[in-house]
DNA sequence: ATAGAATGTGACCCAATGGTCATGTGACCG
DNA sequence: CGGTCACATGACCATTGGGTCACATTCTAT
């Protein structure tokens, strides 16, 4: 985490470090990104980073906090009260969320997406051990409730399905942004049914000769 | 693509380049890997490896193609007469033809998954974007046929679902290996089953009260 | 005004990398 | 045997990067 030194800098100045830092690692992986760059773009001297940051890594972390915190006040209102959906209206809402928030925040979004990608790199071993299991509990849970509500077929595989259900998060955010829009706006809503219509009804045709659901 | 003097060479240190190479790419990430180190290993001057390769690219692209034609090799005969299965069938048999291939070419199958994960990155825009539009024909053109012989709702987004359908060939691989197991057993076609009945289903619990399928 | 603390500076350090190039070596041929 | 060609060699080059450090400047308190 930063030095003393950086939160005693103007806030402007503060703020401006971050920019630039948020622009490196959104258009490089970790390894490409480079503190030169980023001083040079900031206006402070390479020494002066030093004095705020311990180091790359230290910042990195840093601004992944701040995308963690941010992304919170996306997440949170749809958990306050999760039970007052049922559990695919939650997810639906969950997938909403998601979306609004990596588009509303659209370098947030690509840094989080360079870091899942980076599995099997040093960075990832070193910086990412701790948030997943948490977001796996999460939909554990929620799954797990539903099962027993009986809103979802108790004759699944519940690891194999937390599993889905989480990286289809990140699936859908990739489809919607890269084959649809980066706009939230109707076709958002569209896409989160679509996909939400298949986790419920899968693909097989309806045996009886009618649409499926 | 590798110069002729690669050719030249005796069987067994062409072997041998290509065995520390692989290593090299499956441990680390492009950026990362390291001619330096790869040359140590296959005990060859640097100077040499110049006569060889044209560069870091060239080896890597010829290595891409050595992966890309084993995997052929899994692939191809599930892929013989499609007409023969009905498309769940058929998408069970590429998604076990998939597994295998990669339980028995662990290393190819690290370089390909880095490979897709390095999306953002120079490597990717040079490398990766012809492979791509041939899967996803093939799935598409799959998927079409299916919805027309009443196998795939008619209802349903293709874009999308053959979308989710490449990806979950990716997603599966993962869970497998890393959840699972690496061996190629029993437990791969439990897997492999509960991922094509979730892609048939869907979670919801059906409502007549009975177990879905 | 002055001293000390806090902060700013950028040349430098060291390591590592991909790639080059002048030279060396060995096989082959006439 | 000498010349030529194909290949091998590894020191070198230029660049880049993360990080350091001796010095400079600014701010604050007395």
């Amino acid at each position: 985490m930063p030095k003393e030194t950086f939160f005693h800098l103007p806030e402007d100045k503060r703020n401006l470090i971050c920019q630039v830092a948020l622009d490196e690692f959104a258009t490089h992986s970790f390894d490409r990104a480079s503190i030169n760059r980023i001083v040079a773009r900031a206006g402070i001297a390479k020494g002066s980073f030093y004095q705020y940051f311990e180091n790359k890594q230290d910042l990195f972390r840093y601004l992944l906090q701040l995308i963690a915190e941010e992304k919170r006040n996306y997440l949170a209102p749809v958990l306050h009260n999760p039970e007052r959906h049922d559990f695919f209206t939650l997810l639906r809402e969950l997938y909403r969320a998601g979306i609004q928030f990596a588009v509303e925040h659209r370098k947030y979004a690509e840094i989080g997406r360079r870091l899942l990608a980076s599995k099997g790199t040093p960075i990832y071993a070193q910086v990412v051990d701790e948030g997943m299991p948490q977001a796996y509990d999460l939909f554990k849970g929620l799954l797990e409730k539903a099962i027993a509500r009986g809103e979802v077929r108790a004759d699944i595989d519940v690891e194999m399905v937390v599993y889905l259900i989480a990286a289809l998060n990140t699936l859908l955010l990739e489809y919607y942004t890269e084959h649809v829009t980066w706009d939230y706006d109707e076709r958002m809503f569209d896409t989160v049914d679509r996909f939400i219509d298949f986790l419920k009804h899968g693909l097989k045709a309806n045996e009886s000769g009618g649409v499926s659901p």
